[in-house]
RNA sequence: GCGCCCGUAGCUCAGUUGGAUAGAGCACCAGACUACGAAUCUGGGGGUCGGGAGUUCGAAUCUCUCCGGGCGCGCCA
């Protein structure tokens, strides 16, 4: 379905036949439209190997290339370039391709079924989500989509925290409203507690279902039970804000239970028996010595020997786990869940674990399993070019839920992937609400809602005649030749080539951007009927050359909608 | 002090994994509606790709080094 894969089999192909070795050569839309439709690089890849010039190699494959079915011209250009135009029976080909794959056009098999695993969210159970949160759990998402439209088994999943000091300091803070609920005057949160609301419906449900049988009694005993109650209150909070977004896990790890099952002294004993683990003091950090550092014996991972820059610390001075070995002893299970790529989607915050987890990775899969990471920079949320205020502290903090409710979730989940994910992201409240082109969901939703019009007009104007995908797979599309058309053509067979790319560099914003381009191109075409109604979609008194349009459109909607659908967003078929 | 990320038009950002003359949008200027939906479109000006050096046929992209911004830096997760 991508093209230029063919293209470049038919290249290699002839590169063979001249006699010439095999290269890792490039197959790329041409820059410039006037130099053709695609380019290869070929002949000067090749020169470097054969010793002679590109253009003598060229010359010598000209003939060959030319006869590449589809082809239409080939020429050399530049320092060795070569140009190829294809024929209009090949963008004819495409559109045809399209109409019969529909929504699926784009898709491929590329990822052969290997597994995946995604990890994104993860945000500690100790409230609800914050807008901040959004952009992780979009990205995971719309990546877990995309790697799935290209062939790859992908499991979604979140990693609960449930393990260490914060998960304590909620059961307090419920026990402290619980009390409180139940008639106790206590004044102040004492510090250290989570402040918020959610905990105080929490305390109200839990005397619904528990009456006052957790108020009399020490600590270590109502300790453990609330907060295994609170963690999955908390975890019902985090999921149903989750399915808001339309963002939906498949599996939740409990960091919790795989310490209890043992889950962290396997990892470190698989570590342990390849000899990376080892009783050793670490160097206070140059320049910056915490002023009560005192040099440490502590139980110490080799990350050195795998890329990072000082050995890391598994266990604590009181024995217990550091979290690193908690994550260390998870990406162990992940490897032994036969993952064959595992991605993780990681706050800003966290970008100074990268090395080290990566490391651990390495270590424990023998260098099998890469382990990507993507970080995911703040958001930063706006009203009118205003920045929001919030204050965590005070637990007020505009929740990922406000959002949602604000501008809905199609707008939320776009937004959140037209930049890197690397680099901070504006959301303004006012322009996203706005219908303009400075909103991008709109631009693209009104493009496709523009196709979706058309269609029904011309149903109406022609009403015995199918326009249905299928019916015009076999229109006449070779009416089909104005160069806007062509354009648009072109535009829509890159659209496989793009999801490629985005898929093999996680990045799934690359989408937004071809979708925000191919939406540009259908406007634009759509204004020169209005300079020359010859080139309008409709034509009275001609279905033939209508039907061949139609498919045009359909087409159009077709790779549009099925864009959307990896963003998770509702296709709109017409705009109010 | 060290590590990672970022630095591209006045602003917000792309740049197809090293390709040809670096591209969009906003803003600014000048135009296009008795409409297949003008919520849009057409044209114009605007650049030392943070600076410098290197690698090669060729660098915004790779290496080194400075400058500037962000995040992080042994018992927080």
């Amino acid at each position: 379905m991508n093209y230029f894969n063919k293209l470049r089999d038919d290249i290699a192909a002839v590169v063979a036949a001249v006699g010439l070795p095999g290269a890792a050569f490039a197959v790329e839309p041409a820059r410039d439209p006037a130099h053709g439709d695609v380019a290869t690089n070929v002949a000067m890849i090749l020169s470097k190997v054969a010793g002679r010039p590109p253009k003598e190699l060229a010359d010598l494959m000209i003939s060959g290339l030319k006869a590449i079915d589809g082809v239409a011209s080939a020429d050399v250009a530049g320092p060795g370039f070569i140009n190829f135009r294809l024929s209009s029976g090949f963008w004819l080909a495409q559109l045809q391709q399209i109409l019969k794959s529909g929504l699926d056009y784009g898709r491929c098999d590329l990822g052969q079924g290997a597994k995946v695993n995604i990890e994104y969210v993860s945000a500690n159970p100790t409230g609800p989500l914050h807008v901040g949160h959004a952009r992780g759990s979009v990205f995971g998402d719309v990546l877990a989509n995309l790697m799935e439209s290209v062939g790859y088994h992908v499991v979604r999943e979140y990693y609960i925290n449930d393990a260490g000091a914060q998960v304590d300091a909620l059961a307090r803070s419920l026990h402290w409203r619980y009390r409180e609920a139940l008639g106790e005057a206590l004044g102040d949160l004492p510090s250290g507690l989570y402040p918020g609301d959610y905990l105080r419906d929490a305390a109200r449900e839990l005397i619904a279902n528990a009456g006052s049988r957790w108020l009399a009694v020490p600590e270590d005993d109502w300790l453990p039970p609330l907060r295994l109650y609170a963690i999955d209150a908390m975890m019902t909070l985090i999921r149903n804000d989750l399915l808001e977004l339309g963002v939906g896990q498949s599996v939740f790890s409990s960091e919790h239970a795989l310490v209890a099952r043992g889950g962290v002294d396997e990892a470190l004993a698989y570590l342990a028996e390849h000899g990376l683990i080892y009783q050793g003091v670490l160097e206070p950090p140059k320049g910056k010595k915490p002023e009560d550092w005192e040099p440490r014996e502590q139980t110490l991972f080799r990350a050195t020997q795998f890329g990072d820059d000082v050995d890391r610390p598994l266990r604590k001075s009181d024995g217990t786990w550091t979290y690193f070995a908690g994550d260390v002893a998870y990406h162990f299970d992940k490897i032994r869940r036969g993952f064959a790529v595992l991605i993780d989607v990681w706050g800003a915050d966290h970008s100074g674990y990268i090395k080290r987890m990566q490391a651990a990775v390495k270590a424990m899969s023998e260098g099998r399993v890469p382990l990507d990471i993507k970080i995911c920079q703040l958001v930063n949320l706006l009203d009118q070019g205003q920045p929001l205020k919030m204050s965590k502290r005070a637990g007020r903090f505009v929740t990922l839920r406000d959002v949602v409710d604000a501008v809905g979730k199609d707008v939320v989940r776009f937004m959140m992937v037209t930049r890197r994910n690397d680099v901070p992201l504006d959301f303004d409240l006012a322009k996203v609400r706005e219908q303009s082109k400075d909103n991008p969901v709109f631009y693209v939703q009104y493009a496709h809602a523009r196709c979706c019009s058309v269609l029904r007009n011309a149903q109406e104007a022609f009403p015995n005649v199918p326009f249905e995908p299928a019916a015009l797979g076999a229109a006449p599309l070779t009416r089909l030749g104005d160069p806007g058309e062509l354009r648009l053509i072109r535009a829509l067979a890159g659209w496989p080539r793009t999801v490629e790319g985005a898929a093999q560099a996680h990045e799934p914003h690359r989408l937004a951007f071809y979708l925000f381009e191919l939406a540009s191109e259908f406007h634009a075409h759509w204004h020169r009927g209005n300079d020359d109604p010859g080139l309008r979609f409709i034509i009275a008194g001609d279905p033939d050359l209508t039907a061949a349009r139609l498919g045009l459109v359909h087409a159009v909607r077709f790779v549009i909608a099925g864009g959307l659908r990896i963003f998770g967003v509702e296709a709109a078929t017409e705009m109010h």
